[in-house]
DNA sequence: GCCGGAGCAATTGCATACACTTTTTGCCTC
DNA sequence: GAGGCAAAAAGTGTATGCAATTGCTCCGGC
C-alpha cells in the first residue's frame, strides 16, 4: 500500500473513492458526460480496479455518475431541465415534511425547533454566513425528521445532497440571510400554530425561493465557461 | 461458466444475482436479520464472490439489505412502522405525480390515459387479474411519466419498487379489480378536467387502500411462515 | 467466579489475472 | 472513394488469491 494514502485518514478505500470521485465531480474537475476510465482512474489513485468499481456503483446510486452495462460510466449529464426537477421535487419534499411536522411533532421537538430557530437571528445581525449555514442545514434536518417518516425523510435527504453542489453559493446574496430567516420564520409559526397546510405552502416558498437564487449561480457559472478554474493535477 | 447458468436467459451475473437474492427476500425464503454470507451465497449460485458483493451493494442502495464495513450485509429488517411509512410516502408522490399531470400532461398523454383506461374495463368485467395488473403498472407508470419531472418520476419508480413485493396480493381480494377501477376513475376524472387537486386527492386516496389491502397480506404472509416455496436449484 | 487480553478462526476488503463485450481501425470489395 | 466486414485493441465483467479486520475462544490474573 502506498505511503500516499495513509496520511489521508479515513474509512475503507472505497469510501475515499467515492470521495474522491465526487468531489472532482461537484467541483467541476470532472466534467458532465466524461468518461470514467476504470483503470485510469485506478492508476490515479494508486489503488486497483476493485474498489474503483464499487466506488463507481455508490456513485450511480447517488445520481452523480451513470453507467451502462459493458459500457463504463460516465459523470451524469446535469441539464437545466433536470435541475429545475430536482429544485422542485425538493420543494414539494420539504412542504410535505413541513405538513407532517405541523401534525406530528412532539412538544419537546416543537420547543427546540423554535429555540434553534431564535438563536439564529443572532448570526443574521452578525452576518455571520458560515454560522448560518451550519444552522440551516441542521434546521432542515430537524423539519425532516420530525415528519416522523423514515422513507419521507431518506428521500428528502437523498435529493438534498443530490442539489448540495448547486445550493452553496445561494448565501453570497446580499440580504439573502435575513430573507431566510424570515421564510424559517413563517414556517416555524406555521407548525407552531399546527397549522400544516400553511407550514407546507411556506416551506415550499422557501425551497422556490432558494431554487431561484442557486439557478442563476449555477447556470451563471457554466455560461460563464469557467472551464479550468481546477488545479489540472498530474494528468 | 456452467453450463446450468446459461439457460437462466438474463442480462449479466450480477443482474442475475439481484434478481436471486431480492427474490430470496422478498418471498421470505431469506428472513429480515438474516446474515448474509458472501461465500456461502457465491457457493450457493455457483458464481465467485465479485458479483455477490456487486449484487449486495446494489441491494443495499434499494433498501433490501443492510451492510456494515468489515461486517457483513444482513437482510434489511422492516418492521410495521417503516412499510407504513413508505406506502405514506408512497401515497404522497402519487398525489404528486397527479397534480402535476393534471397540470401538466399534453393532449396526447391525456387521450392515451383516458383510453387505456377505458380499455381496462374489460378486464375487471372478465376478471382478469393478471392482464389487470399489468395495465395498472402501466397506468401508474404513465401517471408519473405525466408529471414531466424526472427527479419526481425517480423517486416514486424507486419507492414503488421497494413496495413491490408487499403489494404483489393486493388484487387476490375479493372485488378488488372493480375497486381499483373506480378508483383509477376518480383520477383520470380529474385530470382530463385539469382539476390537479382533486387528482391529487384521488391518488393518495387510491394509494392508501391499496396500502391498507397489502400490509393485512404482508403480514400474514411472514405469520404462516412460507419458507420452502422455491425450488432449491442445485446442490 | 468474573473480567480482560492475546491468539486464532472466520469473513470481508483489495489486488491481480483472465474472459467476454464493445469499439475502433484497417483492409477488401464494389 | 465509400461502404461494410473482420480482426485487433481497449475496456468492462468475473474469478481467484492474498491481506487485513473482526469477533470469538481460551488462558491468565485479580
Amino acid at each position: 500500500m502506498s505511503a500516499k494514502r495513509n496520511l489521508i485518514r479515513s474509512g475503507t478505500t472505497v469510501d475515499q473513492m467515492v470521495r474522491a470521485i465526487s468531489d472532482r465531480i461537484v467541483t467541476g474537475f470532472l466534467r458532465p458526460g466524461e468518461k470514467l476510465d476504470e483503470a485510469s482512474l485506478a492508476a490515479r489513485f494508486d489503488v486497483s480496479r476493485t474498489p474503483i468499481r464499487e466506488a463507481l456503483s455508490r456513485l450511480s446510486a447517488m445520481g452523480l455518475v451513470e453507467r451502462r452495462p459493458n459500457r463504463g460510466a460516465t459523470v451524469a449529464v446535469m441539464t437545466q431541465e433536470h435541475l429545475a426537477s430536482m429544485f422542485e421535487s425538493m420543494a414539494e419534499l420539504e412542504a410535505i415534511c413541513a405538513r407532517f411536522s405541523a401534525e406530528r411533532m412532539t412538544a419537546g421537538e416543537r420547543r427546540t425547533l423554535e429555540a434553534e430557530h431564535q438563536a439564529s437571528a443572532r448570526f443574521v445581525q452578525l452576518g455571520a454566513e458560515e454560522e448560518y449555514e451550519l444552522f440551516n442545514t441542521g434546521f432542515h434536518t430537524r423539519l425532516y425528521r420530525g415528519a416522523h417518516s423514515k422513507h419521507i425523510y431518506e428521500l428528502t435527504v437523498m435529493t438534498r445532497s443530490r442539489l448540495a453542489p448547486f445550493r452553496r453559493a445561494q448565501f453570497m446574496l446580499p440580504g439573502r440571510l435575513a430573507q431566510s430567516w424570515q421564510e424559517h420564520d413563517a414556517i416555524v409559526t406555521a407548525i407552531m400554530r399546527g397549522d400544516s397546510t400553511a407550514a407546507g405552502t411556506a416551506a415550499k416558498d422557501h425551497v422556490s425561493i432558494v431554487s431561484e437564487a442557486s439557478a442563476v449561480f449555477a447556470i451563471g457559472d457554466r455560461a460563464k465557461g469557467k472551464a479550468e478554474p481546477f488545479p489540472t493535477s498530474a494528468s
